[in-house]
RNA sequence: GGCCCAUUCGUCUAGUGGCCUAGGACACCGCCCUCUCACGGCGGCGGCACGGGUUCGAAUCCCGUAUGGGCCUCCA
């Protein structure tokens, strides 16, 4: 994987690093990582970093020290003077240019489209070292792939016109051009590439919007790539097991947020407990939340079945940590009276667990003679301040009997008290 | 403009000449389950870009057209 430090690593880039790692954990290979920085004006500090951070996360690991390509300005020089002895390439204005052949095609089977053919007439002799003496990318990119013994280039379809220059500039050192495999670019819904204003689009947004790796992982995996007519979730071991490059389809896939979000709660649901528990305490840590960790590992599992993301949980259950707001408490018509008689059957309920609480409250249902689903409505509203919540007797039970009465009095205007 | 790449339900895809009156998944709609929301179950809607060939037979092979995209920088 060979990203440029230009900026945060874009989720479509996440995506051919990916199939890289795949490929190359599939066969028992290495996952090398490079850093392009030959265009120093463009370089952002940070980049270098994030570029490694979002891989980490999303479980990407590479093999040996990441490798960056201005570090080899003085081989490729070496390699340029031979060129231009050999009359391969020659000086033009200070900087050197290679001698493209003019006739005849190049050629290479692409690992996702089949053979590839450049007529050699339409190939511009390519600067490979600029007049300051920095290599171009064009030269150091196939220059490293052969140094560091690079035997699959998978990227981009946006580099498929300048494989057949890498191609002959390999082969005119002496060397064998690697294979390659050109994937597809992503696209938004528009149809247009995928960019900021479709949504997330850096590692990073999805880690903060609580999507789960693995899921990420397994969403990205199937942008392009399916393992049959029917397999779609995968862990990130199964994923390693089944991929190969000739399942790769060569066309461009529309990145679909919904899809993820439902891949995502699939994930999250197939959580152990206590793996889901810890890493809501993890998100919520990381995003600043300081709510108590016990009361947010009890709350856990009543909210692993509903929601799909981390990052929904502060609004699904942040009334169980903080005070909520009387202006989202409306009772529906009709709904005081049963609010006050819960405070009074809830009062008398020892101890206050959920199946004590629940065999109380559909008793008072009965005895009113309103449908559970309406008798609940307003009790459920009125201690957490929504129509939508987990479930109501686990979730007063997490609130605890004094917090519940009190909710439940301020909500029926205080008369239960 | 030149060269190159792509084109199956709205979306991701299965499909490599007969197994296809094109299969699965997301989304959507309906029903069931149900304390809300989800989950789950059942059903439905919906597609081979178009035109020519080749063949007994084409989503699958060939050609053309259309549409989308990439590159054409001393960017990567």
């Amino acid at each position: 994987m060979a990203p440029s430090p230009t900026g945060f690593l874009h989720i479509g880039n996440v995506r051919t690093a990916l199939f890289n790692w795949l490929f190359a954990r599939h066969e028992g290979g290495e996952f090398r990582l490079r850093i392009e920085n030959t265009d120093t004006n463009r370089e952002v500090e940070e980049a270098t970093q994030q570029i490694q951070d979002s891989l980490r996360w999303l479980g990407l690991d590479w093999d040996g020290d990441v490798t960056f390509q201005l570090d080899r300005l003085q081989d490729c020089a070496e390699i340029a003077r031979r060129l231009v002895e050999e009359g391969r390439a020659y000086e033009d204005e200070g900087a050197i240019r290679f001698r493209m052949p003019d006739d005849g095609v190049t050629a290479w089977d692409d690992a996702v489209r089949g053979r590839v053919e450049f007529p050699n007439d339409k190939l511009e002799d390519v600067v490979l070292v600029r007049s300051d003496g920095r290599p171009t990318y064009n030269f150091a990119s196939p220059m490293e792939d052969v140094w560091d013994g690079i035997t699959h280039v998978i990227r981009g379809e946006d580099h498929i016109s300048n494989t057949p220059k890498q191609i002959n500039i390999i082969r005119a050192v002496g060397a064998e051009p690697p294979l390659y495999a050109h994937v597809s670019h992503v696209l938004g819904a528009d149809g247009k590439s995928l960019s900021k204003r479709h949504g997330s689009v850096t590692v990073d947004e999805f880690r903060h919007a609580g999507y789960h790796a693995p899921a990420l992982m397994n969403f990205l995996a199937l942008l392009g790539w399916s393992y049959d007519d029917k397999t779609t979730i995968m862990s990130p071991d199964e994923l390693i097991e089944r991929f190969s490059l000739d399942r790769i389809v060569p066309s461009p896939a529309t990145f679909d947020y919904e899809k993820l979000d439902w891949l995502n709660g699939m994930h999250l649901r197939a959580l152990s407990p206590d793996e889901y528990a810890d890493e809501l305490v993890k998100f919520l840590r990381d995003e600043g939340y300081d709510w108590d960790e016990s009361l947010v590992r009890r709350a856990a599992p009543i909210v692993q079945e509903k929601i799909e993301r981390f990052g929904q949980f502060p609004d699904f259950a942040g009334f169980l940590f903080r005070q909520i707001d009387p202006e989202s408490v409306t009772l529906p018509a009709g709904g005081a009276p049963v609010v006050t008689a819960a405070h009074e059957e809830l009062e008398r309920v020892e101890p206050f667990a959920a199946p004590e609480i629940e065999a109380a409250l559909r008793g008072l249902a009965e005895r009113l003679e309103v449908s559970p689903r309406k008798a609940f409505e307003p009790i459920r509203i009125a201690a957490t301040g929504s129509k939508v919540s987990p479930g109501l007797f686990e979730s007063l039970e997490l609130l605890g009997k004094d917090e519940t009465l009190r909710r439940l009095s301020a909500a029926a205007g205080g008369a239960a008290a």
